[in-house]
DNA sequence: TTGATAGTTCACCACTTGGTGAAGTATTGT
DNA sequence: ACAATACTTCACCAAGTGGTGAACTATCAA
């Protein structure tokens, strides 16, 4: 799996939703962090975190080098866009039709 | 549970990391459809999609209705908003920054 | 070198997921 | 009444998830 190789919404979605690993997200757009810097505010143990971290790559939602012995951790841009891109559609979609089943059900008695 | 709770980002975004849940919103995009009339184009079965369906509900995304024998099920707006207004947040901050991580440890060597 | 620090990896656990086929319920058409 | 239709529910399965503590590796500081 290369680093940043263009994730699929499955599991772009799928990183998203764990609320521990969007903590994370919303951590990173301070600006880089390490390992132990994301897992202390959180109270994540680091292998939790370790494996937080995994899927979060393997979405390509966030990038990591190492220095040393430290692991430094900042986001990545290109596969949220796509998340949002797809969001956006449906977002424009119901501002029209807010209640789509019961309009639908009365009209087809 | 009530049927149109406010539902977190939590199960919004599990429910939209299934590439056959994402099918189903996508066809509902264009009306309101019975359970068969989703399963059949996705050759999904009827258990399967039965959980499929009640994984929507729960995230607020799908509202369904009976009539007679026949399940309706239809889009509903609220809980993808929020979804959507969380990526956009990012999706923002994505555009000015590209490549945090190389800039950051650039600065700081 | 010795010891602390930063993180990873391992085996394991309880729990959830997405899927199945088979059986059951309820409405509808003849 | 009977049979087809439209789903639902059930028990089950294989695979994945999120978490743990304990052991391991690698870097850095004294």
């Amino acid at each position: 799996m290369s680093p940043s190789a263009p994730a699929s919404l499955d599991v772009v979605f799928a990183a998203l939703s764990d609320p521990t690993r969007r903590a994370v997200v919303e951590r990173l757009r301070l600006g880089p962090a390490t390992m132990t810097e994301l897992a202390t505010p959180l109270s994540a143990t680091l292998p939790a975190l370790t494996k937080h971290l995994a899927v979060l790559e393997r979405a390509g939602l966030v990038t990591t080098a190492k220095r040393g012995r430290q692991r430094f951790c900042a986001l990545t841009a290109a596969p949220l866009r796509d998340a949002a891109a797809w969001l956006a559609e449906y977002a424009a979609y119901w501002d029209e039709r807010l209640d789509a089943l019961t309009g639908y059900l009365k009209e087809n008695p």
